[in-house]
DNA sequence: TTTTTTATTGCAAAAAGTTGAAATGATTTG
DNA sequence: CAAATCATTTCAACTTTTTGCAATAAAAAA
């Protein structure tokens, strides 16, 4: 899971009653092509295929990221930038967790092979099956703390 | 910590340079009067208040959010139904994690005391105060699974 | 391979959330 | 207690995200 070609998101999603457009395939290799813990906002996206020459509408790579996320294909994630960001879900050993400041943002990636656990266990409990699961942390960062002003 | 009355949230704002008003005590009300596990909406809010007679513009009312999930004293939920929702952050023993079905946003509160332990450790390693973790789970539910037609 | 079925795209409009700036009001200073 | 300071509110404009709908195109059926 998480390498895939045309073939296999195409039977990942007919799997599910979806369908492969070029679209997908195109939105999920740029996110396969991104170095670890890289992650791109809608915005950064449309840009990217913008300058690239491959016009995909908005609304479609918002929808496409939904549905990716949906599918556990992509991680939403909330850093407070006021927009989301999308990353691919890697499985086990890249998984990682973040550490947010929410005074200025900063951001740390952190791995903890309990969590993984922890959340296969809750979702096994009941009965769910398992998408991914992260642990977001809330923090001030060190250099925040010092800030003369608190704000 | 979060049981909040008129003198120690202003202490609390006060420290940081901020201010008690009476929209910001009218906000934290709401939240401290609702049943253990609800959670509402910027929307939610503004009609709640509009139906009790105090008009408090959904600007503040979304700035007031931000800057009291940043102090900690509440939790932004992303819980899949295309808006945020905010709880308080219930300290320990009443701090709990959730669960969502990522096709019909069924939605479990779960505990796990050693979720808290790795958050705090984890802040403490690199320096940062921590304010809140939140585990989140996204999975399909039971009933979801076995839906004939995978949506 | 052609036809039929039905999911997906892109547009435009709406909903959700953020931000600049003038007016207001809480807090501090004198 | 009055004046000065500066954070906060509100409005309006803007950005981000979602959604309805007609046209298109992928997959299934014939």
């Amino acid at each position: 899971m998480s390498i895939y070609n045309s073939a296999s998101l195409k039977a990942e999603l007919n799997g599910h009653g979806w369908r492969l457009t070029p679209q997908r395939e195109t939105i999920l290799q740029i996110f396969q092509d991104l170095p670890q813990g890289e992650h791109l906002s809608a915005e950064d996206l449309h840009q990217r295929l913008e300058h690239d020459g491959e016009g995909i509408s908005l609304s479609t790579i918002y929808r496409t990221l939904k549905l990716m996320a949906r599918m556990g294909i992509l991680r939403e994630l909330e850093l407070g930038e006021g927009h989301k960001h999308y990353e691919i879900n890697q499985p086990y050993p890249h998984h990682h967790h973040h550490l947010i400041c929410t005074r200025c943002n900063m951001t740390i990636e952190f791995k903890n092979d309990s969590i993984l656990k922890i959340g296969t266990k809750t979702a096994q409990k009941e009965g769910y099956q398992l998408l991914d699961c992260q642990l977001t942390i809330h923090a001030i960062c060190p250099r925040c703390q010092r800030a003369l002003v608190p704000a």
